[in-house]
DNA sequence: TTGTAGGCGTTATCAT
DNA sequence: ATGATAACGCCTACAA
């Protein structure tokens, strides 16, 4: 049921009148536009006193700049564009705060959209970053549509940050190297006597792929076997996972997330499944999650602030014409706590 | 196969030439820039043909409208703007989900801008939006400054869905009883059998103090005496809570959100303090966290998506002529769970 | 049904 | 140092 949103035309503004414009500010400074646009700046070339009456006539009257027409003039917003998979995902928030600082240094403002974990809604918020002519667009997401990539790709310098399966050559692409960072904590269980390997996830996804990827290499080069187990997200309640616990007979799991190993630990616990000792369980992203479960959570951390800040990079330079892609993978680190045992020592 | 449509190319322009507007989708069609305008936005009175050739040469094109000249025109911009403390902070991010339904309804497009917890940034996340000529903004902080709500609110509707001290006129307000839910979860504990009450905060926020004025209330109106402790986001890791805790002889304790909580419940663990038995934990926020502790937390939960749509709703009532100040509190809803003992069972 | 002509607020290029 | 003035891309009366 949507609103009548062409009630009668003016009466009732709800806050005040016109909004000041450089001309009003000229006006009352006794000045032309051109001297306040000048003034207002900062550009060299006004006289003190034109500056000081300009700055108070603008004071005065509440200017402020109308983007809009700046970046309709100058050809470019001054917008970098962050499109996030979700906004409830820690791993996807943390990349902002690298993007923001990168772009801080460059003069550009950041502006998010939510993707809400849709395609659609993912392909929606796209397209509304580009009729916003962002200088730059930040996708953190797997589920962006390839031709949402490439329509992307083909009018902004376009960076996703997380892995995709066969990216555009427009889109530059960043991610942490999920095959060896699974692969490392396959082999930190396996060095903790583990035998009966799991990987328990709860998405489907290219990075979720690789990680299997990895936990395939580290189990095949020790000659073990190893078990996948996938849980829609609706369906991996401690519940659920209690069950998947009890009917194989795994020793050692790597988590997709963290709240997936929370969840693990919650399972086993109500399933008397001791860990570390009958299970050694790992989570992914090293949130502050694993310093409160007992015990600690081991957990593999990537660098999600490093990848934000190398995303602005990598859209400075497609500005700067760099026509070919960038294609990164960052190394994640291994942080082993109780939830493995002690490192070295087997069960 | 000709997409060159610069030949004087510039030293690396990264992306293609120009970009397409209404006049080059015009001139392909044949037609005026008028009728593309129309055709475009799907105004009526445009024969069927034409309006065919249209769409086909603005899709061969690739045309996107820019926005900035619509919005520069229209005098609206289409966009609803979203101020976020902290975008890692589950509480303000469910608060979008609202925000995004309700302004999809109005035709409006959600762009959101991370805070980072800082004052500073705050202000010039707010200042960008404004800039932005948003139609309506939306801040899910307490930590704004009057001077910015001011300026926000004479300049576009503004609703802060949060607890502030002293809002200006106009700026809406839209929260959750913080008083009455911490009132009704310190009863809980009361009826709980619990007499030495306490109230764990990792934030000094205005809501925060709502609360404690909820836990004294209740616990004076049965009374009894509680203690507040306060501590920084910095030091408020399990060894620092499981000190207070050690400190206090506090058998009944409400935390400021479900990951102190779960801090709470881990000091416990740590720290040889029984829960329920020795001591009843409830968190706030109601996040997934509850169902994952061990035992599951009892939590106050707060109906952030229905807040989100009351803020468009608000803004858009002021864009249609309301000037009285919205104050709203919506009711929060106690969870009650293992870690409050069985419900109506002293310990 | 279609086209013409301003104008939205700003920047930037010319003059002066 | 300052001021006209022409864009920027789109919408919208007003004409035809």
């Amino acid at each position: 049921m949507t609103r009548d949103r062409d009630a009668a035309d003016s009466p009732g503004d709800g806050t005040a009148g016109r909004r000041p414009t450089i001309i009003d500010v000229a006006e009352r400074a006794g000045v032309s536009k051109s001297l306040v646009s000048r003034a207002l700046r900062g550009d060299p070339g006004v006289s003190p006193e034109r500056r000081e009456a300009i700055a108070r006539s603008a004071a005065d009257l509440g200017y402020r700049p109308n983007s809009a027409a700046r970046s309709l003039v100058r050809g470019r917003s001054g917008l970098i564009g962050v499109v996030l998979n979700e906004i409830g995902n820690q791993h996807h928030t943390e990349i902002v705060a690298g993007v923001e600082s990168r772009a801080a240094q460059l003069g550009a403002s950041v502006i998010i959209a939510d993707g809400a974990g849709s395609p659609d809604r993912l392909s929606d918020r796209i397209e509304t970053m580009l009729e916003l002519r962002v200088d730059g667009l930040v996708l953190a997401s797997s589920w962006v549509a390839r031709a949402d990539l490439e329509r992307a790709g083909r009018s902004t310098p376009t960076v996703a940050v997380s892995r995709l399966i066969d990216p555009p050559s427009s889109v530059d692409t960043i991610a942490s190297d999920d095959v060896s960072g699974a692969a490392e904590a396959t082999r930190a269980l396996i060095s903790a006597g583990r035998t009966r390997l799991g990987y328990i996830t709860t998405s489907t996804s290219p990075t979720s792929a690789a990680r299997v990827a990895g936990v395939r290499s580290a189990a095949e080069g020790a000659g073990l076997a190893y078990e996948v187990f996938e849980l829609p997200p609706q369906r991996a309640g401690r519940a659920e996972v209690a069950e998947v616990l009890r009917g194989s007979g795994v020793d050692g799991v790597l988590c997709n997330n963290d709240v997936t190993a929370v969840t693990v630990l919650a399972a086993a616990r109500q399933s008397g499944i001791r860990v570390p000792d009958d299970l050694a369980v790992i989570g992914y992203d090293d949130t502050r999650l694993c310093l409160l479960t007992d015990p600690e959570l081991s957990s593999v951390d990537q660098p999600q602030r490093a990848m934000g800040e190398r995303a602005i990079d990598a859209i400075w330079e497609r500005a700067n014409g760099r026509a070919r892609a960038v294609r990164e993978d960052f190394p994640p680190r291994l942080v082993l706590r109780a939830s493995t045992g002690v490192p070295g020592i087997g069960a």
